[in-house]
DNA sequence: CACCTGTTTTGATAAACGTCAACATAGAAG
DNA sequence: CTTCTATGTTGACGTTTATCAAAACAGGTG
């Protein structure tokens, strides 16, 4: 309810094969919006770091504990994970005391295949 | 001299060969802030419209005047080009009375390589 | 030169964002 | 139940951003 409706924000660890490709043709207002979500994800170095460090763990999946000196305080790395996690880029599990990450393949596939296809 | 110096934004035309991939190791801070200025620069529906404009256009490029129908004022639409100029994803070049914009192709391949390889 | 069209810059404003301290919640352990 | 650790949420604050109107700049044409 505090969703201002005019962002498609992704819930849960929904991650809907996104996207058209970007040299192919004019991209449409709906995609942009979706695409740029996504972008916006990445767009702040201390959410790149914690993805990357998600991303690079051991299994693919890491522990909030193991992750969290990436320089800022604890709950600004809760709320740049709940972040990649809305952008369907991150998904968490709750294991006994700890709340796992792991990230969600298909997700990024389809961001490099359109910048794949944008270099030509 | 409104820049806070903590953001190193490319001034000109210049692409530097970007970056390493994301799933090998922890990415370095340095390296976050590069790489979320170039994410930060399609993290907005009007950028993404107006780059696969140009990307789209024949011959890779697109004079101003061709694309700014996105939904904003002119002056937004070359605010926004600056930015993805700035961000060495663009190029810009006058001829006559039209200034032509055209895709960097290397950084977008670069983007995609690091998104390609967290992709497993 | 004056005038017109295309593009960029400037200044202002409202919304979004990153950050922290404080508080709240979840689960384990005593 | 109480306490401790791990994580998420709330509220506030300063900064950044997207946007527009207006002015400035560039180049062509009369």
């Amino acid at each position: 309810m505090s969703n201002t409706a005019s962002l498609p924000l992704l819930e849960t660890d929904e991650a809907p094969p996104c996207c058209p490709p970007l040299t192919s043709a004019p991209l449409s207002v709906e995609d942009s919006v979706r695409m740029a979500a996504m972008f916006k994800a990445l767009a702040d170095p201390v959410r790149l770091r914690l993805f990357s460090r998600v991303a690079s763990h051991e299994g693919g999946e890491a522990c909030v504990c193991d992750i969290q000196d990436v320089g800022v305080s604890q709950p600004t790395v809760s709320h740049h994970l709940k972040k990649l996690r809305e952008a369907g880029l991150l998904t968490s599990e709750r294991r006994g005391t700890w709340v796992y990450y792991r990230v969600a393949p298909s997700v990024l596939a389809g961001m490099a295949g359109l910048l794949t296809a944008a270099s030509r």
